[in-house]
DNA sequence: GCACAAGTGGACAGTGGTGTCCATTTACGG
DNA sequence: CCGTAAATGGACACCACTGTCCACTTGTGC
């Protein structure tokens, strides 16, 4: 899993370099078309020929994991900066939110059934993430005390799906604070 | 839109039961497999020709309209059904959400950009079906004042996404339920 | 610089879905 | 019954995407 630099030969510079082209280029073009677009519009918009994706990343899904994996290590960070704030979990998923509008693979990697065999620890670093800041918000009475971890990966689905067709990111922005707002308050009227 | 039986030549008998059973076969498929589901897979359900199926339905948004008009005409007679209830909206509410798990055809179909042409008569059809009953439920108190039209169609692309990866009919129903109730309770605790 | 392996990308065949065409079948009116 | 036109469905050509192969290019250690 974090066996990168050390046991095989050292790859060529220029290898890398298409490997992490090819990262930045699936993040944008999955932001653009969404998570099921052809991997040719990838390969072409990093520049590189087909084959050379092809052998970095077997399938759409490991490309997926490997912005999964980048974005998640950034949560980690947030979730340890936020350690002792009640507020945390909420910030969390605002992060969460944020970083859907900018990918799109991130819930489908999250979602999808058993179709991908290491995204299946990645959804499990994604729950263990989250039930710290979700105990410390409940405990604090800002969450209600009955939610569960299915609970938060289904409403980190339903914020996304208000926000997938919106024409613009300005417009993704807008949906997914408005489908946050709904969320936590609730469609009934408080007091 | 509804000059069905009157000015063309009547159809034969045989013609109009295929495009009958078709309608039904889709509305088992798209069940089954989703919206994107091949064309196919409904014809062969419906036991006719693929030409069969494109002489009735240029596209798959074609069909969808069809099951779409179907469910329409349901859900309004529930609405004059509840004309005076304020607990209305969450009765089409409930019955919307019931019918995406039966069919997987309405949310696609409420959702699509600019794709369809006829449909968009539909959303707005069912757009004006709820307003009514949203106006009342939250003269009622029963719904927060500031919900609009556009929220309405969000919250129901969020509890279909809810509900899109289970992997059963009994699963769906029990993530939507769920969904429904956090949606109208919120995240955060009452009182 | 040079040799050599690592790496590349265009070309290629395979696959699955779409939409159309036409010889044959089937319902309906007389 | 029979003639006719509507209707059918399998066959066909088409297209987009996938995944692999191999002759060539490019970094890297000496």
């Amino acid at each position: 899993m974090a066996a990168d630099a050390h046991d095989s030969p050292p790859r060529r510079r220029d290898a890398q370099d298409n490997r992490e082209r090819l990262v930045a280029a699936a993040r944008e073009v999955f932001a653009e078309s969404g998570f099921e677009v052809p991997l040719d519009a990838i390969a072409r918009r990093a520049g590189v020929g087909r084959a050379t994706l092809y052998r970095n990343f077997p399938d759409r899904y490991a490309l997926g994991s490997a912005i999964f994996e980048h974005n998640l290590a950034a949560l980690e960070a947030l979730a340890r900066a936020h350690a002792r704030d009640p507020a945390a979990f909420t910030a969390l998923l605002s992060a969460i939110i944020e970083q859907q509008i900018a990918s799109h693979a991130l819930v489908p990697a999250l979602l999808s059934g058993p179709t991908a065999p290491d995204l299946h620890a990645l959804r499990s670093r994604m729950i263990r993430l989250l039930a710290g800041p979700l105990r410390r918000a409940q405990a604090a009475g800002a969450i209600r005390p009955d939610l569960v971890s299915a609970d938060v990966l289904a409403v980190i689905a339903m914020i996304s799906a208000a926000v997938l067709h919106a024409p613009s990111v300005a417009a993704r922005r807008r949906r997914a604070a408005r489908a946050l707002q709904l969320m936590l308050d609730g469609l009934v009227p408080r007091t």
